[in-house]
RNA sequence: GGUCCGUUCGUCUAGGGGUUAGGACGCCAGGUUUUCAUCCUGGUAACAGGGGUUCGAUUCCCCUACGGACUACCA
């Protein structure tokens, strides 16, 4: 029997994740549960300097808003568990899940490689390693520390073993540096790109192990993850040149590597490069799934406050990079992990489209029911609209209102642009559709309008319809003689649904109210 | 600079030795709706370039160009 699928998402929390490791996390999240795995979620937090206050907050509320749960990961202090219980600890044998608390774990490891040869100690200082760079870059050499110069440097390869001993005993500070081999062709393999061939002779002995006495990214993540049991490893495409040295790891500790699959990065909608912060400012698209407010008090709109629905980011996200092989676009989070498949993403960067992304919102918003919509867009009004706006306590008039303008709207705020005189009657009129609507003897046709409306009992929308049709009919004129100063009357200009809807959701007193305000207008 | 990864319509992509190179977003046009939007129908538009291999290359190989990542005691 094959070993259980357990992945892991293992973000530092150095900032908000952005859409990009949010795809990441997805990715492993269906790659996970397609093979009944384990999701797991690790804080990579060795880097004491670049901690960030509330960044790991935001990783689990943000995946918590997506609805991506996990199955295992940092359990102590945090509301892991939001009310809605979206994430499901299972406290295993693998944690602690954030590094800084596992800090014990990493030294004997360390340790483990200087005694097998794999490593050493390196006594340089960041200045004498600058300096040196500085010096072959004036010569226009690259500095690599490895094997050509690292018996001219200050580490226990070149010192006598009694310097060494002195060294350490006098508490002078140092790195463990991993010595890479040479002469030796690797064959990595990646499950999206297949075989890469890389020359041992280029690779340069990186740090583990750092002066903080902390490890860097490297040992901590081949220790935790083989710890921890993690059989795939996904993750992005900035990690691939440090494969090489991260299979030598595993093959330094004689531990069995898993597989790996790095995915390709989510480009600048226009221009080159990587998405950045900057870019969702400059076009006004978000790039973080939730709101983020930086130590200096800026703020930056995620997709839940720009109003998206959490489902169709996914599934917009989903499609950045992979693809099912088949014509189907619209996916939810059991369909995709049903039709995901690692072998069939994409190496090439994608361009980000925030056009798309809007066209998955809408369609999503399409699928909602009129229901419900009529409690989003109740929470919207209480959240953004004058309280006096607060009238509509009623239900079934929402839901009413929700379901003749939800054809014509992407997010919940639209259902306010795109309705509003639902609520308030028009102060103006537009100005092009009033001068194509207002001729002679509009006034005349609306006092007749008044008329018919007040001889209509049960106002529904089929019966206003019914008997101001009637009577244009039997005037035999033209409808948009009537129905255009008729729909100004009610909504201001020459948009909206069905006339006779909007009369009926606004019951006849409105309705006359509306159009008695024309006729003083006109006069 | 060095190492590695990549390159099909403007964008996301399907495809794969012989195809009218397919779909989606966007854009444009027509139709429905006496409004707007939705919806429907149609249109626009691509194999980076050069060499091979082959009867035949967009597909396989090589080179070039371009793009990207990495090149920290950051992840």
């Amino acid at each position: 029997m094959s070993k259980k699928v357990r992945v892991r998402f293992a973000p530092s929390p150095t900032g908000p994740l952005h859409i990009g490791g949010v795809r990441t996390a997805l990715f492993n999240y269906l790659f996970a549960k397609k093979h009944g795995g384990d999701f797991v979620l690790r804080i990579e937090d060795t880097d004491q300097t670049r901690y960030v206050k509330g960044a790991e907050e935001y990783i689990i509320d943000a995946m918590n808003w997506l609805n991506i749960p996990f199955d295992e990961g940092v359990t102590t202090s945090l509301r892991l568990r939001s009310a809605n219980d979206k994430i499901d600890q299972k406290v295993g044998n693998f944690g602690p899940y954030r590094q800084s608390e596992r800090k014990d774990i990493y030294k004997q490891y360390a340790d483990q490689l200087i005694a097998s040869g794999n490593a050493y100690y390196a006594f340089d200082t960041s200045e004498e390693l600058g300096m040196l760079r500085k010096e072959y870059e004036a010569e226009k050499r690259t500095f690599i520390y490895n094997w050509h110069n690292r018996e001219d440097l200050n580490n226990s390869l070149s010192l006598s073993s009694e310097e060494v001993s002195k060294k350490l005993e006098a508490g002078e500070n140092y790195v463990i540096r991993f010595k890479s081999p040479t002469n030796e062709t690797l064959l990595l393999n990646d499950i999206i790109r297949g075989e890469i061939k890389i020359d041992t002779n280029v690779l340069d002995d990186k740090v583990l192990f750092k002066s903080d006495g902390m490890p860097t990214y490297h040992l901590a993540n081949i220790v935790d993850d083989h710890l921890m049991e993690i059989t795939h490893v996904i993750r992005g495409e900035e990690w691939l040149p440090s494969l090489s040295l991260h299979v030598l790891l595993y093959k330094s500790f004689s531990w069995e590597a898993p597989e790996f699959a790095h995915l390709p990065l989510i480009l600048k909608p226009v221009g080159k490069g990587k998405l950045s912060k900057r870019d969702g400012d400059k076009m006004g698209f978000p790039v973080f799934p939730t709101l983020w407010k930086t130590a200096e008090g800026d703020a930056f709109s995620g997709y839940r406050e720009d109003g998206y629905f959490p489902e169709a980011v996914v599934n917009m996200l989903a499609l950045l990079g992979w693809n099912p092989g088949t014509e189907q676009e619209i996916f939810s989070l059991d369909e995709l992990v049903e039709a995901f498949d690692l072998s069939r993403v994409n190496k090439g960067g994608a361009k980000f489209d925030p056009e798309k992304t809007k066209w998955f919102q809408q369609k999503y918003m399409q699928e909602k029911s009129d229901s419900e919509l009529a409690i989003l867009f109740k929470e919207y009004l209480n959240n953004w609209c004058d309280s006096d706006m607060r009238w509509d306590n009623n239900e079934e008039r929402l839901i009413k209102i929700v379901s003749l303008l939800k054809e014509r709207a992407t997010f919940v705020s639209d259902f306010w642009e795109q309705g509003s005189f639902f609520f308030v009657a028009p102060e103006s009129y537009d100005e092009k559709a009033s001068k194509k609507a207002f001729k002679e003897g509009t006034s005349e046709i609306l006092i007749k309008v008044i008329e018919l409306l007040n001889e209509v009992d049960d106002f529904s929308a089929e019966n206003i319809s019914d008997k101001i049709k009637g009577w244009i009919t039997s005037q035999e004129m033209g409808f948009g003689k009537v129905m255009m100063p008729f729909r100004i009357a009610l909504v201001g200009a020459m948009k909206g649904p069905d006339v006779f809807e909007i009369a009926s959701v606004l019951g006849k007193e409105e309705t006359v109210e509306r159009v008695e305000k024309v006729i003083e207008f006109l006069s």
